[in-house]
DNA sequence: GGCCAGGCCCCAG
DNA sequence: CTGGGGCATGGC
């Protein structure tokens, strides 16, 4: 089965995509990428750095088939949703999304994602900015972030700022030492450390637990948790979510 | 107009 | 170690 676009770009995991018509649009790597579901495969063909974010060599296949065997709620899921891809996101713009998302809903999270990367950013053309790196924020204070409308995260991304560099140690470091090297950045918790993993550092042992997940695994997995799922709890999550959000949950 | 959103910090017990 | 209040803001 091939990579679903519109589940993957809109399932909660990136905020940096929006879509026009049939048009998928982000800044990837600093480029401006532009898709639809006619031109994915000749866009990435000859582009390693895109078939990369797009993590089109990873075992989805046989990931979904062990998951459909496993449930059959997932099973419905995976049938409805198509092939959920996990990206392969830059971790520093991962902590700053995932910072934001705390106590929010995805619409304003997107939202303010964009409000930073239009004030601090790099413009690439007219409508067109970078999300801004940790560099670009340096002399950004709390004060600061707080009158673009970010709340009480304001300090959370002051102190992600100054703390930055440490997103170099997670590649050598096993998943609880990650977690816990992550949790050094203030406002990061389980959650936001579990996504990091996931989403910028593929490590398929995340299970996020946010207000969403923890509805459906009361619901219907109340004696489980993500050893239920292994080796794949981070794309069974994925789909959960997803579900939940689309208020598949509720049938 | 309350309620809630991909939570976490901080403080009481 | 666990539980609960508080936190900014906007969409619904």
């Amino acid at each position: 089965m091939s990579i679903n676009l519109e589940n993957t770009l809109f399932c909660g995991q990136t905020f940096a995509w929006s879509k026009q018509g049939e048009v998928f649009q982000a800044i990837v790597d600093g480029r401006v990428i532009e898709i639809d579901e006619t031109n994915f495969p000749s866009t990435i063909a000859h582009d390693s750095k895109l078939r990369q974010y797009f993590d089109m060599d990873y075992e989805y296949e046989n990931a979904e088939s062990i998951l459909s065997e496993r449930d059959p709620y997932l099973a419905s899921c995976i049938k409805d949703y198509g092939s959920i891809h996990i990206l392969n996101q830059d971790p520093w713009e991962v902590l700053m999304s995932f910072l934001l998302s705390q106590n929010n809903n995805i619409k304003r999270i997107t939202s303010m994602y964009k409000r930073l990367s239009e004030t601090y950013g790099k413009q690439l053309d007219a409508n067109h900015y970078t999300f801004p790196r940790p560099e670009e924020l340096l002399v950004v204070t709390e004060a600061d972030f707080r009158k673009l409308g970010m709340g009480f995260r304001a300090p959370y991304l002051v102190d992600a700022v100054a703390n930055h560099q440490l997103l170099q140690d997670i590649p050598s470091l096993d998943f609880s030492s990650a977690m816990q090297h992550l949790k050094i950045i203030k406002g990061v918790g389980d959650k936001v450390a579990s996504c990091i993993l996931l989403f910028a550092y593929h490590r398929m042992e995340a299970f996020p637990l946010d207000t969403w997940m923890l509805k459906v695994m009361k619901a219907r997995y109340p004696s489980k948790d993500a050893t239920f799922f292994a080796p794949y709890a981070a794309l069974a999550q994925q789909y959960l979510f997803h579900g939940e959000r689309t208020s598949k949950g509720g049938k």
